[in-house]
DNA sequence: TAGATAAGTTAGCCATGGCTAACTTTTAAA
DNA sequence: TTTAAAAGTTAGCCATGGCTAACTTATCTA
């Protein structure tokens, strides 16, 4: 049996996978979801410099749909972690290290979008669902991403 | 432009989506994150009871890389929401809407898993980033998953 | 330039989902 | 059948990331 045949097994039919492979994978994640928050923000912010030439409390929070405290609360937590630079009541700027971060971020976003589109999904779902996958997807996934989104740009 | 070149953008061009999309689309992120607890035990419970004809909470806790208190307290907020049914100290079964939960996601699951493995990624990978990528798969993205999937099973 | 409005912060609340320590129940073995 | 080990629960802790209410600071405009 190949590999692909996997997804033609019976609806019941149990993948006993090993116990702690699936622990590590369960683990890995939960470790993704500690970075998003950093990863979204840092992202955000670097499109708002982009656009506006700094980014703003206000507009961060419209824009990931949130409440101003909590883009306070958590810009004061990216400052903390040496992504961000900041004076109260001012602009939020990105440090190098959130620089380097949010670019990592938006490449990965547009691969993972291009990557959808490719296959024919629209652009708001492939927006909304390519902002919750490209957390989760490893350099491993990415660079395949890549190499199938090439294939199919020269093959049409 | 067509849409596909979205991906040859200059690492520094912002893609200004509208505020209000954007911030829908994190909203949807959070609220998949809400469920993701639920859909990761009804998944590993369901495999359990095809496997050993019931789940335990020792290999639930094993598999999932947590401690058992994590187990019992996540158990009794799947009880309370009706996926589940139990005694205390007792073996743990799925209700007709947590069987019929488990399934659909045991369905996204084994797609996704035979979409990133139809792309040429390994086993371990697929596995690993299918856990976190699935629980942000929307059923058109899952459609445009098995279409690629049968498209690449055809034509190999 | 004073005062109103907008923006940002602080304090304190909540649910989620981890954890350890200590206890109870069940199971298995001597 | 008693007792030791394994399994499960309870209580209470922690960090995360939401929120509202109340306050402070900055900005804009009359």
């Amino acid at each position: 049996m190949t590999k692909l045949q996997s997804q033609g097994r019976e609806p019941f039919e149990a993948v006993d996978r090993a116990p702690e492979a699936q622990a590590e994978g369960f683990a890995t994640v939960r470790q993704a979801h500690e970075s998003e928050m950093a990863e979204d923000y840092v992202e955000l912010i670097a499109e708002l410099i982009e656009l506006r030439g700094e980014a703003r409390p206000v507009e961060i929070a419209e824009r990931l749909g949130v409440k101003s405290p909590t883009v306070t609360k958590n810009i004061s937590r990216l400052k903390a972690a040496g992504l961000v630079r900041r004076e109260p009541y001012r602009a939020i700027f990105l440090t190098d290290a959130g620089r380097e971060l949010a670019e990592a971020c938006r490449r990965r976003h547009r691969i993972v979008v291009a990557f959808l589109l490719s296959l024919g999904i629209d652009e708001e779902t492939a927006e909304r669902d390519a902002e919750g996958i490209e957390h989760h997807v490893s350099t491993t996934t990415l660079e395949a991403f890549k190499h199938a989104l090439q294939k199919f740009q020269s093959g049409k």
